[in-house]
DNA sequence: GTCTATATTATGATAGAC
DNA sequence: GTCTATCATAATATAGAC
């Protein structure tokens, strides 16, 4: 009984043992499982009762690892906005500063948010009136829009955007116009992904016109603005 | 008891008769209810029992008016279709046609959607796994697409924009838009109405980034074109 | 066309044995 | 940390009296 297997030390309390990483792999599998029953029944359609059948466990278990339904839906939120903000800033840092980075961290953000539409979901249209995200868990969208405003301010420093760019009001223009190619791919072509459906070609397009949103000042401005 | 109210004549078979109004106007009210209830709490959160509450009768009373709760759905969904359509299609004909029949048109959508935003939910996000609209509530978006297909036909008859704004793609571009904006408008601020929010004050600069994408052909092009 | 009564099913959550 | 048992609540929907 006290051979080689489970130890079952008294927790020689300090540092992360076997155990809670052990409780942090459940933790994330009953997440795993909460994200595909909302592919299946709908973001709002989450039940304990349906996890608990799919882990193979009875629905009182689940509450040794999360307070409530609400809780759930508050670890889905708070990891689904740390792992989309890390897949961005990923792709954004492996490109070119500037327009470069903001495409390639826009497209990989797309990509991610197609592939996991129920946390898309559970991010952007907030369908679940009853549950208010923590302040911790919207922690990571503050940094996504301090993300994007630099890249476009890389822009504008290497002459890609007019100055104009750089601006609170830029950013939001960028997120409507990805927020209207995820909603309607989302929306429309629940089962394609990034680049097979009917709208996210138009993403190219988008970027363009952005490009036209914020011209670069023309000789005849330049001159004018030196010349006052 | 046969004086001047509620006659009772057995119906006269032929045309709507009072019952038949008074019918109708109680579905109308089971139907704005079921709006506030979503209002309430969310669109999934619709149920025949606070609906039949809030009515003040019983829940099976409910089923003398629609089969289903899927059925309530079902008609909310198509009343709004036709709702948005009207409003949509009424602004464009007050309008110059072409380029401002179009702007005037998704504002005047826009603000309806906003202004009804539980309807708005059900008909873009779909956040109702089990509910799927039948083909008859479907009927009046394919119009919506030929008015909005047309508007675009004639700005560029007028030359307001090039020949491609004459096409399917740019549909989708004006929705992707359109769609952006109130997604944003709707998940982020919930209680403000059009105009009032950050998101759709863009409007009018995305209504001029279509202008963008849909340049007019140059003298050069124009050309160019002529001598091959 | 309204009601009461009921069948059926499902949920979130807690108490307490092991 | 798992289970059984249970509470409290709510839902859709139908049968049938009036």
């Amino acid at each position: 009984m006290k051979s080689d297997r489970t130890p079952a030390a008294p927790p020689a309390s300090g540092r992360p043992d076997r155990r809670a990483r052990r409780r942090q792999e459940t933790i994330e599998e009953i997440l795993d499982i909460a994200e595909d029953v909302m592919t299946d029944e709908g973001v709002t359609g989450l039940s304990l009762a349906e996890v608990a059948r799919r882990l193979g466990v009875q629905p009182p278990s689940l509450y040794k690892y999360f307070p409530s339904l609400m809780g759930v839906y508050n670890a889905l939120f708070l990891r689904g906005q740390r792992e989309h903000l890390a897949v961005m800033r990923q792709a954004m840092a492996d490109a070119e500063p500037g327009l470069v980075a903001l495409t390639k961290g826009l497209e990989a953000s797309g990509r991610w948010l197609l592939a996991n539409r129920a946390i898309a979901q559970l991010l952007f249209w907030r369908p679940v009136p009853s549950f208010e995200p923590s302040p911790e868990a919207l922690a990571p969208s503050v940094e996504m829009v301090t993300l994007q405003r630099a890249a476009l301010a890389d822009a504008v420093a290497v002459g890609q955007l007019g100055p104009e760019a750089d601006s609170d009001e830029a950013v939001y223009l960028v997120s409507t116009l990805i927020s209207g190619v995820l909603t309607q791919a989302m929306a429309n072509e629940p089962h394609l992904e990034w680049g097979q459906d009917r709208f996210t070609p138009a993403f190219p397009k988008l970027m363009r016109l952005l490009v036209a949103a914020y011209p670069l000042p023309t000789s005849k401005a330049k001159r004018r603005s030196h010349s006052r």
